[in-house]
DNA sequence: AGCAAGATGCTTTTT
DNA sequence: GCATCTTGCT
């Protein structure tokens, strides 16, 4: 009989196998893109406790949460359950924290503070030091001291490391920083790390204990970990090195916010008698991609070279499309993704990429007009909504009766006549005499509050208190039911003011998320309000990403690291986009721009099937037209072979500056691309100019407003996909754009050849091999197969340059017409 | 105390 | 372009 542990080797490959079977002692798993690597971290688990290891003596650590319930649902799969801990390093260090707590410092039922309330924290330590933000910049300082967090250093080491006026100035800041988040009851996110590592150095018996518990450590993405997150994993491990790390240096994306590269690097060194294994094998991309990616990378040189090989066959070539304006970019691109679509192709195939958040407002509005669903993977914007974060700071308040940040917050929401002169004096008196701030509130008249708002104070500090009872009594979704409603919150943002309905909405949901927090919850007693909350702070960007929304996905590069798609889009490739402009700096140098380098790396290493990088010559920053050039990247990973280069509308620049209002005009792009090729000069634009014309930006108000009031999700994930063509063709019918007809606009339309506004959805229906085509650079070539799916791809011979492939909706190619 | 209009500054990426 | 902060008015 074949034991289960044979079963799991199953379907891997040597290198893999190899690391699955690995027993004891430390073991770096380096691990290229698609090659495997979560599948070797489950199975290795699964393979343990096969072998007799308890789950329970297993930790596994991820970066992101979403990676942390993948992980456990496919342990699942393969019938590892309960017992194992599988969490991030924030949330790991959340639990040892309540666990240690005294040992910590702090009480167990302190706050998270997010970016926002941090930041809030900080400003206040600059009105105690009077520190002008003139003099250190706010974002310096935040920078510094979460940097000196990382690194596991006191104010005080900082104050000796400080080599000018400005450095003693941020370790004051840092100072009393610490110390208003101590009497907050609060800790940060560079808090959680910090304080466990110090635990884990300074108490070695409990360190100790901690390896008995965890025998084994599966540490994920060990490439970005900062100089805490090592420091824990390095203490956790120490008696037994029962570590395995996997990573991959040149996904190395983190360095600007303390991850230390040679933490991977060395891993060699701190660990006697590592056991490397390496996972060359891509499965994930086809060959085009997979090299051009290659290419790119190797510019790099502070890198351990690699070689990735696919058995994959080389796919499509790489796209580049160059635009004369961002809007052009953004309608292409939701043309593109409509037009795939009819043929077949589920949204949910495409993702789009971008290197900073901004990028994603065209981008929205070009696919609301086509009606094209799409998700952002934003998971903290749900909470970073006003009223939720007001009723949260209610609950925080309720949770930690010494959490000032949180009581100012709900106090001012809804008014309740306590203005900022009342709040600024219980506040200055918390401070003096370090009482709680429900303490404070009880006997506000010691704090110079008297008369009318006294009794307001008073009545408010009745109600928290209230809360706190039933906090004791009911559960957590009730509670934050009851909280909403009594606290007047629920009814100021009812008015029929903007967004009152989604903001009640808003607030409903938050009660859902206490519901399904609390089906979670394995054990009932361990819901808890502070615990809810902890948990609620710990949600990221990442978590948002939903496997099959049957959604076209948009995300910043850095989300989408570990994700993969069969079709990508990279947006903006531009200096100072991507290489982003503070990585240029010539202070920054290098490192940066590598670090850049890779990001562009895991972008490109995303797509399966296509990937296609964007550029433009302008485009609006800060609602302000930038004129940008190419990135350097595209030059670096350019290659006739495997890179294909596409313009459209170059020299279209300042004209249609102002906003998103184009019509649904989709058959205006596409095909008919300008016939000039490498860097459109100024003399060939000329002949651009009537298709310039018939972009009709600005005069597509109605098909906007029309857009405006569908919802932007309007696909059906179970559908299958003939049914999801037919829906989609019924929905063409109506989404027949509804031209607004200006004159030059219409002219310009009729004025272009009828076959090159071709059909959205029966594109490429009446080409047939031996039909001859234009294609820019290669010239004319006849048309040797078609092949209609999901993409229609078509493999075209050309005279003296041999037989090629393309995807007909993603390349310019045109039809000859004879 | 509370609100509204105007001024300011800011955007890289995230647990 | 947006969100946040400041100012000034009721």
């Amino acid at each position: 009989m074949r034991e289960y542990a044979d079963e799991l080797l199953e379907s891997l490959n040597t290198a893999q196998r190899a690391a699955v079977v690995h027993g004891a002692g430390p073991l770096l798993v380096l691990a290229g893109p698609g090659s495997g690597k979560t599948r070797v971290i489950t199975h290795r688990a699964a393979y343990l406790v096969e072998r007799g290891v308890q789950p329970e003596n297993i930790l596994a650590i991820t970066f992101t949460n979403k990676a942390a319930r993948e992980m456990r649902d496919r342990l699942h799969d393969l019938r590892v359950s309960h017992g194992m801990w599988i969490c991030t390093y924030h949330a790991l260090c959340l639990r040892l924290m309540r666990i240690y707590a005294e040992s910590c410092g702090v009480d167990p039922g302190f706050t998270i503070y997010d970016d926002a309330d941090q930041k809030t924290l900080v400003k206040k330590a600059y009105e105690l030091c009077d520190v002008a933000t003139e003099v250190v910049p706010i974002d310096l300082a935040r920078w510094a001291i979460s940097n000196a967090k990382n690194r596991l250093e006191t104010p005080e080491q900082l104050e000796q490391a400080a080599e000018d006026h400005k450095d003693e100035l941020i370790a004051e800041l840092y100072a009393t920083y610490q110390v208003l988040l101590e009497r907050n009851n609060a800790v940060d996110f560079d808090d959680l790390l910090m304080r466990v590592a110090r635990l884990l150095r300074e108490q070695p018996e409990v360190a100790q204990r901690l390896n008995q518990r965890f025998q084994y450590l599966l540490i994920d993405e060990y490439q970005d970990t900062n100089h805490a997150q090592y420091e824990i994993a390095r203490r956790l491990s120490e008696h037994h090195q029962n570590i395995c790390a996997t990573g991959d240096p040149d996904q190395s994306i983190y360095a600007w916010r303390g991850a230390d590269i040679r933490n991977i690097l060395r891993f060699e060194q701190d660990y006697a008698d590592a056991t490397v294994v390496r996972l060359e094998q891509n499965y994930r991309s086809y060959q085009h991609i997979l090299r051009t990616a290659d290419r790119l990378i190797a510019v790099n040189r502070d890198r351990k070279p690699k070689t990735l090989w696919s058995e994959r066959g080389d796919g499509p070539p790489v796209a580049v499309w160059r635009f004369g304006h961002g809007n052009v970019e953004c309608e292409h691109i939701a043309q593109a993704i409509g037009q795939q679509h009819a043929e077949g192709r589920a949204f949910s195939d495409f993702a789009i990429l971008y290197r900073i958040n901004a990028l994603s407002r065209g981008l929205e509005a070009a696919l609301r007009a086509r009606r094209i669903p799409y998700r952002i993977a934003r998971g903290v914007a749900f909470y970073n909504r006003k009223e939720i974060r007001d009723a949260l700071a209610y609950l925080s308040a309720i949770a930690n009766p010494d959490d000032t940040v949180a009581f100012a917050r709900a106090i001012a929401t809804p008014p309740r006549g306590i203005g900022n002169t009342t709040l600024q004096r219980l506040l200055a008196y918390a401070d003096r005499t370090g009482k709680s701030f429900t303490t404070v509130m009880r006997h506000c008249d010691q704090a110079e509050v008297k008369g009318a708002p006294a009794r307001r104070v008073r009545a408010f500090e009745r109600e928290i208190a209230k809360w706190q009872q039933a906090a004791g009594s009911e559960t957590v979704s009730s509670l934050v039911r009851r909280v909403i409603d009594e606290s007047g919150l629920a009814k100021h943002y009812s008015g029929a003011e903007s967004g009152g309905e989604d903001r009640q909405a808003n607030l409903d949901e938050l009660v859902t998320s206490a519901v399904r927090y609390e089906e979670d919850m394995i054990d009932d007693s361990e819901a808890s309000l502070t615990d809810f909350l902890q948990m609620v702070s710990l949600v990221s960007d990442q978590d948002a990403v939903d496997e099959d929304s049957g959604c076209v996905m948009l995300m910043t590069l850095h989300t989408a690291k570990g994700l993969e798609f069969p079709v990508v889009f990279i947006v903006g490739l531009e200096q100072g986009m991507l290489p982003h402009d503070r990585a240029l700096g010539l202070e920054a140098e290098s490192n940066s721009l590598e670090e850049e380098r890779r990001l562009c790396f895991v972008g490109i290493t995303r797509a399966q099937e296509q990937a296609v990088l964007t550029t433009t010559q302008e485009r609006l920053l800060r609602g302000k037209p930038r004129a940008l050039s190419r990135s350097q990247f595209l030059v670096e990973m350019d290659d006739p072979d495997s890179v294909e280069w596409s313009d459209f509308g170059l020299g279209m620049t300042g004209r249609f500056g102002g906003g998103s209002r184009f019509g649904g005009s989709s058959r205006r792009f596409g095909h008919d691309t300008a016939d000039l090729w490498e860097d459109g000069g100024a003399d060939e634009l000329a002949g651009l100019d009537s298709d310039a014309t018939s972009f009709d930006f600005g005069a597509g108000a109605p098909a906007d407003e029309d857009a405006a009031r569908s919802p932007a999700v309007d696909d059906q994930p179970g559908a299958s996909g003939a049914a999801r063509r037919r829906k989609r063709s019924s929905l063409q019918d109506h989404d027949e754009p509804v031209f607004s007809l200006d004159d030059e606009t219409e002219m310009a339309r009729r004025s272009r050849p009828a076959d090159r506004r071709s059909d959205v959805v029966n594109a490429y229906q009446d080409w047939s091999p031996g039909m001859l085509v234009r294609h820019p650079s290669y010239g004319i070539g006849s048309l040797v197969l078609i092949q209609r799916g999901p993409q229609t791809r078509a493999r075209i011979k050309f005279p003296g340059e041999g037989e090629k492939t393309f995807v007909l909706e993603l390349s310019p190619i045109e039809r000859v017409q004879v």
